[in-house]
DNA sequence: AAGCTTGTACACCGATCGGTTTCCTCTTGG
DNA sequence: CCAAGAGGAAACCGATCGGTGTACAAGCTT
């Protein structure tokens, strides 16, 4: 009921996991994930090593779509300007859904409050990639610091999703309005 | 062994439930926060209804010294732009020592995903508190527009907070820096 | 000293936790 | 046609969950 039910068991497994383990938090019930799933803990546990493992796992299946979403300009004549304002137009648009808890990864590795938790360390890889992303970005568009301009995208971005995630904000037009701020005082056209 | 000892049953379980309900997130149990308080389950049933309600009233206690301690300037003949200044050096010294896991009241609405929860709405209050702030200090700087202002303090605060939370970041001077280039923008000398 | 409140210790409740095991039903290839 | 493997249903494991009931030991007031 939950989702294609055409699909493998391991793919239903982890559509399950990444809807509900955002949805619900990582203290939802392997029980419950199964039974939302449409697959037997037996065949759970047949497919990954612990609870954990398929939090992870789910993450890292997430990532790649996650990722371009939010970097995937409608078209590559655009500047670095656009392409970065573009990923914040994402999010604020995403932020008007309901259902909308902010980035994934960030809430994860603030519920699990563990480094070392195999999700958080896909997680942290994915934060790392987008990361990486600002700054080519920023380097393309000739910021005096690109390494400072993307630590600052990443704050407001995360900032963004916590606020978003704690259903404090509506923030319309906020961060966009920011990080226009922002580039203009790193020197981005 | 977690707290005092000397205080009255109802502080020792708020002080523990602070601290524990802070590192180990809202999952803790009611048995493991009982025995580190050195408080009997039979006490805390009678002194809160629910453990909901301990975790709410934990906020409570701790929001009027968490505002104080980020807000109190050393002298009050500081201008509006280094009293907002003084609260991201602030955040940037606490961030360093460990055990620093961001903004209690964020990472509790982040965790609980429920803005309904009592502890929910201890939390948004005591966020709204120093949002407020922001904003009166931005009036008193001349900011061009004031609630903008402090939306974007409050954007780069919870980003902090977050990203220090999931271990994302060492933050050495981003925020004080990014902040300035708010003031800037906004016109707070 | 009697009686009351306060608090502790501890057994207990049904439910759920993560994880394992058994059994049975499908599909599929030889 | 039939064996083998995949996968689901469900019982089961010890532990823990939030919460309660009972019995007892202190301190207080009168």
């Amino acid at each position: 009921m939950a989702t294609t039910d055409k699909a493998s068991p391991r793919d239903r497994l982890l559509d399950a996991a990444a809807e509900l383990f955002y949805r619900d938090g990582v203290s939802l019930g392997v029980e419950a994930l199964c039974k939302s799933a449409g697959v037997s803990k037996r065949s759970m546990y047949q497919l990954f090593d612990s609870k954990d493992e398929v939090l992870a796992a789910s993450l890292e299946r997430r990532a790649p779509g996650y990722a371009a979403r939010l970097t995937a300009g409608p078209d590559d004549a655009d500047t670095p300007r656009e392409r970065i304002l573009f990923v914040f137009e994402q999010v604020e648009k995403s932020s008007t859904e309901d259902g909308y808890l902010g980035c994934p990864f960030l809430a994860t590795m603030v519920e699990l409050k563990d480094p070392e938790h195999p999700a958080s360390v896909v997680a942290r890889a994915a934060k790392e990639k987008l990361k990486d992303a600002f700054r080519e970005q920023a380097e393309l568009g000739g910021a005096r610091d690109p390494g400072l301009l993307a630590r600052q995208l990443m704050l407001v971005f995360d900032g963004a999703s916590a606020r978003a995630g704690a259903k404090l904000e509506s923030l319309d037009g906020l961060t966009v309005e920011t990080v226009r701020v922002l580039l203009d005082a790193a020197g981005v056209a």
